[in-house]
DNA sequence: GATGAATGAGGGTTCATTCAT
DNA sequence: CATGAATGAACCCTCATTCAT
């Protein structure tokens, strides 16, 4: 309902929101003055301010939008495979390919949303993108959980802490490789996609049952 | 003489990049102006000029300094142990150390390093920086070599690909739990501490011969 | 009224111009800060960028309405004459008027001007300055032209080479005149006038036709 | 007297006048700073002050050497040659000379040299450059005076007002060919040297006695 | 609701100059 | 005499933000 409100409060919200969203991609969000922004979303600069309380707001917006989609992507890769090894491979390349669609989220996601929420000011958005974040956890969670009915993931696992190392190491290697991506295929004789390959493939025997080659 | 000189010079470059990098830490490098540097510092904004050609080569001489600094922590790791499980665990808790020394420059370390050399301008200070990397690289492969020998860790990893993933990884859980660390305590009931190892040995599984605990 | 809103941009636009003005020719442009002029013309120095870009598109601006009003005053001057000496006479006033009138920008307009259109890097107002003085060069092209065809001024000069000439050496006598004002009324006896006069004449002899005075 | 003093006050001053030269020459005046200077020179940028009250004297001692030499030219011109006509011929060749060797300083010196000695406040190197002005007037009326005597200049030219015209128009050309050597290249189809020529003569014609070519 | 107009605050940087040593 | 060290003042410019209309 306040969803229904404000998604009717207006298509300009939108056009700016995707405005910013595509000069952030191009020039990163220390870059990207409001200036550009409202030129680009056709808006006046005043205009922004209608729809956007901050420059901060309107960025937090953003990242709950891609955190949504990062979201989408992992339930995607979630329902579309049987096999558990083969969603766990879903699942990494879903991570992948919202890094490489949006690697400037992909940073603020990660240190970001560790909000204090007695302490600090923080935004509505900001609150719901770590809810969002809740639901990935929640999506990983139910990952393990099939794994090891399956047997197919090790039992003696404590679930909550595999999940918190799994993602902090799989986002860990991911952003390593984009941004040495040169270096690793210089040094490594490797595409940036097969080393994650291995990368991901290592982190998979810590979890699976039985050894592996 | 010429040696007196110089080490009169460097008190107040210390100085000022002991006040910056407080500076940084607190507030981010962004948001640092050369103003409070000098104020912090004690110095005339124009000293700083005096002693820095740049802002950048201020940063970038922090970033320096700190990167020799975890090369030290994880030289001195490897020296000081025997077993290869101790000294894995020793090298992660090096990491951590320093990630909890200079928090600020371990989110740069991750980023920035990767540099064209071809291309892109860079200092002097940013080469050099990319070169203690190097052999933070040399460290963690003489670490895999001497534990393959010892037959501990499992003799058909790549090692090139597997000491990205592993740095990359590494750096990955540490970040989080150091971002994350409330959220951490209160959902998963561990500290951060028992959360890394058990992440550590998460990770060691991949990496060690055979079946284990 | 798109008309509307741009003559009351103009409005603005003019005021600092004006204020710019006054404070060049009091100062020159080198030790004219946007600081003064901002607050000579009464707005807040980031408003000067509401209206003009740069610095250096302020003093462009400039120079073109200057340019321009050297037009008009030369155009007026071979509009009212009949008589090629009389139509001289006053084409030398015309440059002398705008001299005194606009002292700063004559010293700029014998410099700046040659612009190099296929390296440099130069501004829309520059290349309409460029105009105006080609302009400028056709008026006289049609004043001499004009003064062959009634064997006032004498047929075998080049024309092209002397509009430059001619123009070189008037504008650099009415320099000199301005410069050294007092150093002529003193050593001279001769008001600047006078002087002028002397000089025009004296150039004048080099393209009349026969013997004179 | 004084002036040996000066001479023997310092080889340094020699050196950092050269310095200063070479800078302005590449750079002009307003871009190069005493920083700059200093290291040119060789000398720390303190030591500049030992041997120049400021910016401003370094300038003006410049200007004065460049005008002693505009003064050597000349006069080397008139000693060297029999025939009026060569004479003026190397007369203005001398300036074109000094104005290609000092560009820098023909600006200032068309502009600087007017100084109100009652009120402005001088240095005594403006003094002495303007006293070399002078001695440069006196060349110019001997060579009229001569030039007259020998019938080959007209006699009803009246000596004084002659020479500051002449001396205004033919900086005035000489300095536009510098300006805009390019376009007159290109306009004229003449070289910036043919140009000249022709303007040399152009005047020449208003001085000279009867009728020539 | 939308915006043109305006701005205070601050950004990094340069420079001529001083002064204790 | 020569200078290393330090700086105040100024530079041009940008930005997020406000407010009357």
């Amino acid at each position: 309902m306040a969803r229904r409100k404000k998604e009717s409060q207006s298509v300009h919200r939108k056009n700016i929101a995707m405005a910013a969203e595509q000069l952030f991609m191009k020039k990163g969000i220390e870059n990207t003055s409001l200036n550009d922004i409202s030129k680009e979303a056709g808006y006046s600069k005043a205009t922004l301010y209608v729809y956007f309380k901050d420059k901060e707001e309107l960025v937090s917006v953003l990242v709950l939008e891609s955190m949504q989609k990062l979201h989408d992507y992992m339930n995607h890769a979630l329902e579309s495979s049987s096999n558990t090894k083969e969603c766990y491979e879903k699942i990494c390349n879903a991570i992948v390919e919202y890094q490489e669609e949006y690697p400037f989220y992909f940073g603020m996601v990660l240190k970001t949303i560790n909000i204090d929420f007695e302490t600090t000011h923080f935004l509505p958005e900001e609150k719901e993108t770590f809810l969002v974040g809740e639901r990935i956890n929640e999506l990983l969670y139910t990952f393990l959980k099939t794994g090891i009915e399956n047997r197919e993931i090790r039992s003696n696992i404590e679930i909550l802490p595999t999940i918190f190392s799994f993602w902090g190491m799989l986002s860990g290697v991911i952003l390593l490789a984009a941004n040495k991506e040169e270096y690793i295929t210089q040094h490594l004789k490797k595409s940036k996609k097969e080393f994650l390959l291995y990368g991901f493939d290592m982190l998979y025997n810590s979890l699976a049952v039985e050894g592996r080659g």
